[in-house]
DNA sequence: ATGAATATTTTAATTATTGAAATATAATAT
DNA sequence: ATATTATATTTCAATAATTAAAATATTCAT
C-alpha cells in the first residue's frame, strides 16, 4: 500500500483511464476535449483516444451537437455487479430503505476492509436538503466514525494494535479520539450499551449513531448508522427513535442468522 | 457506432482494461491470476500489469492469503456520481423504492438514450426469490419493453424511423413487435389508455406494465415499470395495484413539476 | 521434504503510444 | 457572407511503454 511497485509491473495506461472515469464522474458535467487533456495535463490526441475507446466499449457518450463527453449509465451496470454480489445489501438495503424513508434521515451500511471502513450500502433521507457526503465506495478511518467503533468493539486486541500500526489515529477534529487507551475505553462502553457514537469526531457537524449487524457466527460483521446534521442527531432525536433504530438493525442480523441471545 | 474509428485514435489498453474489470465485476467471484489471464487470453504478466495498477488505484483488491483479486466498493462510488447527478434519480429513487416495497416487486425506471432503453435505477422486489434481471445501466431495445414503448408515444414520426432504421425491429420471443404498423397501433393503444405492457416481448416469462413519467415541460421523460414472472404479474395483479402504481408515477411527474391536465 | 502449480521478475524485441505540427471542422465576430 | 478564432482530429516520426518467453521465486499439496 502506498509503494509504488517497481515501473515494470504496473501500466500507466490503467492510470491514465481512471483518471479521466474519475474526472467525468465526479465533475457529473458533461466536458470538451480540451477541459478534459487540460484538467489531466494529457496531450489533446492522448486524450481523445481514451475517449474514443471509452465510447467504443459504451462507457462515455459524445453529444454531437456539443461535442462534450460524458458517462453513461453503463459504469451503474458494472457497480451493480459488485454490491449485488454482496450477499449482507440484498439483505440489508430493504429494512435500510424503509428505516431511512421513515425517519427521513441518511442510513448507511459499513463493513471494514484493511482497517477502513467501506460504506457498502447509503440510503439518503429525502429531509434533508443538504444530503450528507456519504456515498457507496466511500473509504473513512475506523477510529473516527461511529461505524468504524462499532466494527472495532469486535476485533481482538492484535487486530486493533495492527489497525493502528497501518492506519494510525489521526486527528480530524478536536472530538476524535487519538490514543489508543481513549479508543479501548470507548470501545468498552459502546460493547456494552450495545450502541455508539460519533460525535463530530471526523467531521464538525455530523453526528450519528451506529450499531452492529451480526451473522450467524454470532461476529459482528457490519454496521449500520444513522446520520445527520448534529443540531438534529440530539440525544432526544435518537431517544425517540431509538427503537425503530434498534428494530432495523436486529432485524437483519435475524435474516442473516444471528440468534440473539437472552 | 460499431464502425471501429482508425487503430491511431484509439488505445488498446483502455480495451485489456476494461474487460478485465467486467469480468471481475459480472463474476462476482474472487479471481486468481491465472484464470483471469487465460480467460481472457492474456500473458500472465500482462495481465498481472493491469491488475497491480487496479490495486494501487484502490479498484481491485488481492487478498494475501488467496492470491486472488476482487473488487473493491471504489467502483460503486464512481458509479454512484454518475446516477446521482441525474436529478429524475434523486427525485424518483424514494417514491420507487416505497413502491417495490409495498408491493414486493421490482420496479425500475428507464429513459431513452440514442434510441435504446437504459435502465437508471432499479429496486428489486424483496419478495422474489429469482430476482429480476433488471439492473441499473441495462440497454434494452425500445419496441420490445413496457419503458419503451411508453417512451416512444412521445416520438415523433421521423423519430421513430430513425429509431426503426437505427435499431431495427429485432425479433425476441413470439410477442415481439417486429413490424411498424404493429408498433404504431400499439403505441395509440397505450397513449390513449396512458399505460403499456409487455407482454413477454422481450424474454419469455417476464411481463411488465409500464407508466409515463413527465416533467414540466410535458414531455415524457422517463417510464417507470413494475416487472415479474408473468405467472404473478396478471391484469387482476396490476388491476388491484393500478391505483397504487399510477399514484407513484404521477407523484413522481408532479415532482419534476408537472402540470396534471384535467 | 519433495514435486507441482502458480506468481513474479527479468529481458530483448516489438509495437503501441506519444506529442508536435498540419489539417479539418465548428463557432464567433465582422 | 467572409474572416477570425477556437476547437477537434489526423498524421507521422521518435520514443517509451508494452509484450511475452524464459528464468526465478513463491506457494500449495502430498
Amino acid at each position: 500500500m502506498g509503494t509504488p511497485n517497481p515501473a515494470s509491473t504496473y501500466n500507466q495506461s490503467t492510470d491514465k483511464l481512471l483518471s479521466i472515469l474519475e474526472l467525468l464522474c465526479v465533475t457529473g458535467q458533461p466536458m470538451r476535449l480540451n477541459e478534459i487533456s487540460s484538467k489531466l495535463n494529457f496531450n489533446s490526441s492522448t486524450a481523445l483516444r481514451f475517449l474514443n475507446s471509452l465510447e467504443r466499449n459504451g462507457y462515455v457518450y459524445k453529444d454531437l451537437d456539443s461535442n462534450k463527453y460524458r458517462m453513461t449509465y453503463k459504469i451503474c451496470g458494472l457497480a451493480s455487479y459488485v454490491s449485488n454480489s454482496a450477499e449482507i445489501i440484498n439483505i440489508a438495503s430493504g429494512p435500510i430503505r424503509s428505516l431511512s424513508y421513515s425517519l427521513g434521515e441518511c442510513v448507511c451500511l459499513a463493513i471494514s476492509q484493511s482497517y477502513q471502513v467501506v460504506y457498502v450500502y447509503v440510503c439518503d433521507g429525502p429531509k434533508r436538503i443538504l444530503q450528507s457526503t456519504q456515498r457507496i465506495g466511500k473509504i473513512a478511518p475506523m477510529h473516527a466514525t461511529g461505524v468504524g467503533k462499532v466494527l472495532l468493539t469486535d476485533f481482538s486486541d492484535q487486530e486493533i494494535d495492527e489497525m493502528i500500526a497501518e492506519r494510525g489515529l489521526t486527528w480530524y477534529t478536536e472530538n476524535t479520539i487519538t490514543s489508543k487507551d481513549q479508543l479501548l475505553k470507548e470501545l468498552q462502553i459502546i460493547k456494552k450499551q450495545g450502541y455508539g457514537f460519533d460525535n463530530q469526531e471526523c467531521d464538525l457537524g455530523a453526528r450519528c449513531i451506529a450499531l452492529p449487524i451480526r451473522d450467524y457466527t454470532d461476529h459482528i460483521i457490519a454496521s449500520m448508522s444513522v446520520t445527520g446534521p448534529a443540531e438534529a442527531m440530539t440525544d432526544d432525536f435518537y431517544k425517540v427513535h431509538f427503537d425503530e433504530i434498534k428494530r432495523t438493525a436486529d432485524e437483519i442480523s435475524a435474516r442473516l442468522g444471528y440468534q440473539q441471545k437472552k
